[in-house]
DNA sequence: TATTGTTATACTCTATAACTATA
DNA sequence: TATAGTTATAGAGTATAACAATA
């Protein structure tokens, strides 16, 4: 039992680094570090302030300055004044920038994709389920609905 | 099925960040950045030279040499000269660095638990028995034998 | 007064190139 | 000559504290 726990532990440690260091390698590919990709990442759907973007990334707001101008140096982000607060900056994806992660994120996917390739279908759809139910359950102690009914 | 597929690549993914953060979380507990995590973790079982801490660690012998000064100004890592080669250096944990590593690991394993604590023991062994045909069909592709039998 | 963003500063982490000592 | 390790240097990434502009 014990034995069989520290391998479910171990398995999805294990499994964990293998993803991330694919992600890592594929961002890579793209010159971009993991921080540039998840700024690239989340301006996706997003044009945030410096402030907001700094919550959402859980840095410092100065350490949000340095990070902007260096995707904005390589002409991977903008910024624009807020039309609202003119102390507020909007932070925006540049076409350049949305290519380099959309590509980023196609490869990583085919990766992850490749990874699971040979199990049956069977066991991918097992996979999807327990996975689901323990990505839901942490969520919820977050105190965080994962599917909002409304 | 492409809507099957994607959703497990994205349970995947979500659930290797949330256990990828909750080693970085436990590591900073014990003020250690990833990097020196990983450092003293491959310390665990070896006494290795510079060099080959560099080929384990994946990094260049000048970012080694950092490393370990930094690590080894908090008391967490010792240099002893190689008996065998004047030139090497043999880098070693000290009681101090095992501790730390120690008390970080025990606490993120105890994370990772808890995280399955919600699955049925029949969800929990589906988990394992897939993960494992992951990982070790990985391992295959890369010329690995994860269960050598001699 | 409070908030938004930047700057100054300091430290970690990383690589490249040049160097010293030893093999 | 080749290898092991360090040093010099440069740049990314991070935080703290102080600041200017705006709310």
């Amino acid at each position: 039992m014990a034995a069989d726990e520290l391998s479910t532990v171990d398995a999805l440690a294990q499994l964990s680094f293998l993803v991330h260091n694919t992600l890592e390698r594929r961002a890579a590919e793209q010159e971009l570090s993991m921080i540039q990709t998840r700024l690239l990442g989340v301006l996706r759907d997003r044009e945030p302030t410096m402030n907001e973007l700094a919550a959402l990334l859980e840095l410092d707001k100065s350490s949000i300055t340095g990070l902007v101008d260096r995707a904005q140096r390589r002409g991977l982000v903008e910024r624009h004044p807020s039309p609202t607060d003119r102390r507020a900056v909007l932070v925006r994806l540049t076409a350049t920038g949305r290519e380099l992660v959309t590509v980023a994120a196609a490869r990583f996917a085919g990766d992850v994709t490749a990874l699971l390739a040979g199990l049956s279908a069977t066991d991918r759809a097992a996979l999807t389920r327990v996975l689901s139910r323990v990505l839901v359950s942490h969520a919820a102690e977050q105190g965080i609905d994962l599917f909002p009914t409304a």
